[in-house]
DNA sequence: GTGAAAGCGCTAACAG
DNA sequence: CTGTTAGCGCTTTCAC
């Protein structure tokens, strides 16, 4: 379907309510000292001739496009989206847009996305990416940019995360606040710093009560729930009366409780599991409904977008440096 | 980082060139009769400026944005990506960015959306959304657009999306060719075209056999791992000698999986188990590794924008209907 | 073949 | 308070 009337420009307006172009302009923006009674004039013609303002005419005019730039490296994948929603909900009250671009990891890729966006004239740029291992900066980019979840290996340029190693501490204070005393760690690979991170925030919990976490009973693997499976088993056969189990992802933990089930192992009563993630389709599909950590990505997007608007609006420049934000236990069942 | 250097324009060009703004223009666009030499003699200039054409100034000229807009209802979830990444595919040939925006399944919303969109003078518009139910149309919209996945109920858009009877009915097909006689189908909510049309398709295979669907082995329920558990049950206690099910969605056939498991039932040997949607994560977690029918979302989305493209260039206007396109049945091990 | 000129639709600076 | 005047950076006739 196609409708092909001329659109309304300023002119229309201006002529149809008697007044000229820029007097139209600053109504319709709110700018300048008009009389009320104007105002009201153009407003009335500007309904009545259904005028829509052309974004790319006032762009070229004003320098601003009203639009930002993702560039994620996770394939539009689970950890963008929330972070997406996140940037959108923060990003429309300013009536800004968003461009997405798929940088699929490669840095390349990533650089030429970022030329696109600048000629395009962008106003800012975000980037995000899957998981938590730090990235390579984009250098210099004509407009602000912020980091989101990767941070950026540049120490001048800004990135926003959450705080790995608070969440699992979080989730093993509450494992031993509810008498666990023998925890396990299952883990993702190890050359992955969440992995690492990771196991490091259940050691300071431990170490907090003056326990320690047995080297046996922290372990790497993937990010799976055959891996979660496997890692079940090898605690259980381990010998050691393990009565907790702090898990790296919510997929791990799946397999975990799969695992431990398999065994007739209760869970929490015999054994308490946490994932981390909060991923609903996991979360809702384990047995039990599986306590886990939030990493609350959505409102790093959210903070991510507004502290762009601050600096493309002149208010506040970015400046350089990691902010960490902490994450949340959410109890269910499992622990 | 930022870098404050006036940026080069094709004037800048022009007079590095000893040439005028116009032939800066028809040298970088391949337009018009230009000698080679001249040819040549821009686009080093162009080269030595670092020159990046501005792209809103660009638009404003020529009236093409070079930007598609994509409206989902399913707020960037698990069946907008794929199509997305399609869309993505057949665009960035072109130098064709996209705006995605999240209309929440509210059509008001979704309306004001397809405006802002046309305020920034996209080129045309993509609407898809969650799961197959058709949906209303966008009405009059002064740009091509192409609906993915929901059909819209207007017979003149044009909607593209895969045929969820013949998915299932391939499915069916398979368990029959390899020796089930007695199917049963778990499909979602009843409310649901899609849980209706994947009933429709095993009941065809099954009559190509002389077979029929027993009533009582055809269930709706949720779309949920627990559903499935629970289909599981039901179907073992019906008495009924059943050998193979076909389920309306991987997460049922997951916990169809779980629930056999916890009977002892062995897939697939004692009853095959099959899927739908190739979700990687819900297939990869499955024991045994899921049989599944893939919608190819991906695919669907790539012909969405290519359609789109061809209309806008002119090539070939929108003609409204309906494409479906096939499923493909990926076996692995649960049949 | 190439240059000059007009203009896309809007904003912004400056008069009045 | 409001109108006029210049552009924003590019494309695109149309002369030459």
């Amino acid at each position: 379907m196609s409708d092909s009337r001329r659109v309304a420009t300023v002119r229309d307006v201006a002529k149809l309510a008697g007044v000229s172009p820029g007097t139209v302009s600053k109504a319709l923006n709110g700018v300048g000292q008009l009389s009320a009674e104007t105002r009201a004039k153009v407003q009335e013609a500007a309904a009545a001739l259904d005028f829509q303002p052309n974004h790319t005419a006032r762009s070229l005019a004003s320098g601003r496009t009203f639009t930002v730039g993702v560039i994620t490296s996770d394939s539009f994948g689970r950890f963008t989206i929330p972070v997406m929603l996140g940037i959108e909900d923060s990003l429309a009250a300013g009536q800004v847009s968003t461009m997405l671009c798929d940088g699929r990891g490669d840095p390349v890729r990533e650089h030429q996305l970022m030329e696109r966006l600048i000629g395009r004239q962008v106003d800012g740029i975000v980037v995000t990416g899957r998981r938590r291992d730090p990235r390579q900066s984009l250098g210099r980019v004509p407009v602000p940019v912020v980091y989101v979840l990767s941070e950026s290996l540049d120490p001048d340029d800004l990135s926003i995360t959450y705080d790995d190693e608070h969440g699992t501490q979080v989730a093993a204070h509450h494992l031993l606040s509810t008498g666990r005393r023998h925890l396990a760690y299952v883990g993702g690979p190890e050359r992955h710093l969440a992995s690492r991170l990771r196991r490091v925030g259940v050691e300071r919990a431990l170490a907090a009560e003056g326990l320690e976490l047995d080297p046996n009973l922290a372990m790497y693997g993937q990010w799976s729930e055959s891996w979660g499976r496997s890692a079940a088993t090898i605690v259980l056969r381990s010998g050691r009366s393990v009565d907790g189990i702090v898990c790296a992802s919510d997929q791990i933990a799946r397999g975990v409780l799969d695992g431990l089930r398999e065994h007739n192992v209760h869970v929490p009563d015999d054994i308490a599991v946490v994932g981390f993630d909060n991923w609903d389709v996991m979360v809702q599909g384990a047995r039990p409904l599986l306590t886990t950590v939030d990493p609350h990505l959505e409102s790093l997007g959210r903070e991510a977008a507004t502290r762009l608007l601050a600096a493309i609006q002149g208010d506040q420049p970015i400046e350089g440096g990691m902010v960490t934000r902490p994450c949340e236990l959410v109890i269910r069942d499992s622990a």
